[in-house]
DNA sequence: TTGAAAGCGATACCAA
DNA sequence: TTGGTATCGCTTTCAA
């Protein structure tokens, strides 16, 4: 492999001048830009990443913690993923992955060692043990999600208390009185997750602003949550006439429950998910969503975190609105109909 | 940040014993090793990983190339990423994510300048193009998945062929003689996606070994792919009992459409899926499937990367052994009942 | 059993 | 506009 002192050679100048025609951080003259390029092209010269990071203290990685349980949605992380490492390469830099399993010392470990030049932690819990740690960290970092105390810690996300609010409203609109939330499992509400306890909060408020008759109930991702889910909905909540579904797991079981029992969608319920675009697509029926945009989401993280490693001002805390596309799964309640 | 220097001033040691305690290289007495342990808690000391690199040649980081194409399955490459991330940390490594979409340029980048100790290539297909340019790498790569010349290359996988003889022997075992493939999407055979073609061959070979008459069509994971799939099934081979499903983004459409059809699974029409346990488990009904076993295979491509690294000697292809398990989607065809 | 010191390959400051 | 060189923090060879 060749050195930036055999570039420097072949092209006839120092290795400092290799290294400025590199960075662009000084004028080079054209004529040595050419030469020094031509001898990098020759010598198939890629500069050591261990070497730069030792010399200039900036690795250009980022670490990114995904949770790595099954009960949060698979295809939405990988969704937050891929965003993250495509925003990281538009500005040079590479994704170390972490999980979350690997908790406060994961982080500290890739920290502490200079690893990463900062740190984008997905799967945030209201109390999050990690905060602390993050804190006393001497790299900058990004929540995906909002803790109870975000103080000091750059926070983006998708705006949950009014993605709960659009839906409602939406159902509202369209007639709708008594309204049921089926939401994530009892685990992810055991654990304080941030989103799923926001858009709780902005359910119950909109609930109360529009004057709605409404209930919450958690939903084990499987056959058998799904059942008793929809079974309590019906005991608790008689007449209800549109159900709003934060659980992308259960999304597809709730549809095919429900047309098991016989009731149609729209005309006997509506149906709002909270979820990505192209699962809303790709149900039996389009469904009428609150779109997860976990592509900007992820892009907005690493652009802070791209503006908190130079300095530039940051908005501290960034939560993106909601978009409601109304699809075939909502519509005016029969009763209203009839 | 404490350095090595700092450690050995505080343990009144020169800075190569610090170094020997933390690589345990050579012999170090116990009263020197506790001392510099204790200064080492006191101070908080990590060594600096470009440091670190730039001196021993040697990263602690591994490359995973992961596709971020949504017609391949999320929630699998999920599992394996996780399942390299995991069996990464036990061997003291960490990983750098890649996606497929910077292809050669990418492998080329994180390997010239020296990010990596290895690289863990996904998604494989027949002519990678990126097979040449790992082969001219300096550090040791390992697909999961199998080209047509894996010459030189680890490569790691469920042994697809074996998988689609051991789905075909066990319908065949209950008495099935007409059974159908609905295999990946079009998109997927297109670009020569190697585990696709090698589960299209066994089950072709296996079919003539079993003396069946199947058929094999690919299938689009929307509702109207599904719907056409199944018809096309029908028209080309009337009568028949059983399906094979090797794509599982389609996999609960397909049921939901036997059951649209009035068809039951399995006492109409038999399924056995190629897919994770899991996803097998969490359909309207267990599926008999052959399970894609992507932690052991994560698992064994870290391990293989690992024996590369020193030099032991190892198998350059390994292919598991596939497991089917009998749920509640194969029965006899009802015409054996009759 | 331990220490001294020469690299590893860049960056960036100080000069010219 | 360019060059010289100290420096980053560690590993490892050579000596003792």
């Amino acid at each position: 492999m060749a050195t930036i002192n055999d570039v420097a050679r072949a092209a006839g100048v120092s290795p400092s001048t290799v290294s400025y025609v590199l960075s662009g951080r000084r004028p080079i003259s054209a004529g040595t830009r050419e030469r020094v390029q031509a001898a990098i092209a020759e010598l198939g010269f890629h500069p050591h990443a261990g070497a730069r990071a030792l010399a200039s203290s900036k690795t250009n990685v980022l670490a990114l913690v995904v949770p790595l349980r099954t009960d949060v949605n698979v295809p939405v992380i990988m969704q937050f993923a891929t965003a993250v490492v495509t925003a990281s390469r538009v500005h040079n830099h590479d994704v170390l992955l972490l999980t979350k399993d690997e908790g406060t010392a994961g982080l500290e470990r890739v920290a502490h060692s200079t690893m990463v030049d900062a740190l984008i932690v997905m799967d945030v819990e209201r109390d999050d043990v990690r905060l602390t740690a993050l804190r006393t960290l001497k790299q900058p970092s990004v929540l995906i999600g909002l803790p109870e105390d975000p103080a000091g810690i750059a926070c983006v996300d998708l705006d949950f208390e009014a993605a709960a609010a659009e839906a409602l409203r939406h159902l509202a609109w369209h007639g709708h009185r008594r309204v049921a939330l089926v939401g994530p499992s009892p685990a992810v509400y055991k654990r304080g997750t941030s989103y799923a306890e926001r858009f709780l909060t902005g359910f119950t408020i909109a609930s109360a602003t529009l004057g709605l008759e409404t209930m919450t109930h958690p939903c084990e991702p499987d056959r058998e949550g799904v059942r008793a889910c929809l079974a309590d909905i019906d005991a608790q909540l008689p007449g209800v006439t549109a159900l709003v579904v934060h659980n992308e797991e259960a999304l597809r079981m709730v549809l095919e429950e429900l047309q098991t029992a016989g009731r149609r969608v729209p005309a006997d319920i509506s149906v709002v998910a909270i979820c990505p675009r192209d699962v809303a697509l790709n149900m039996p029926l389009p469904l009428t969503s609150v779109d997860i945009p976990a592509h900007d989401v992820g892009g907005l993280a690493v652009e802070t975190a791209m503006r908190l490693l130079d300095g530039r001002s940051i908005e501290l805390v960034r939560l993106l609105p909601p978009t409601l596309v109304e699809r075939k799964s909502s519509a005016p309640p029969a009763t209203a109909a009839d």
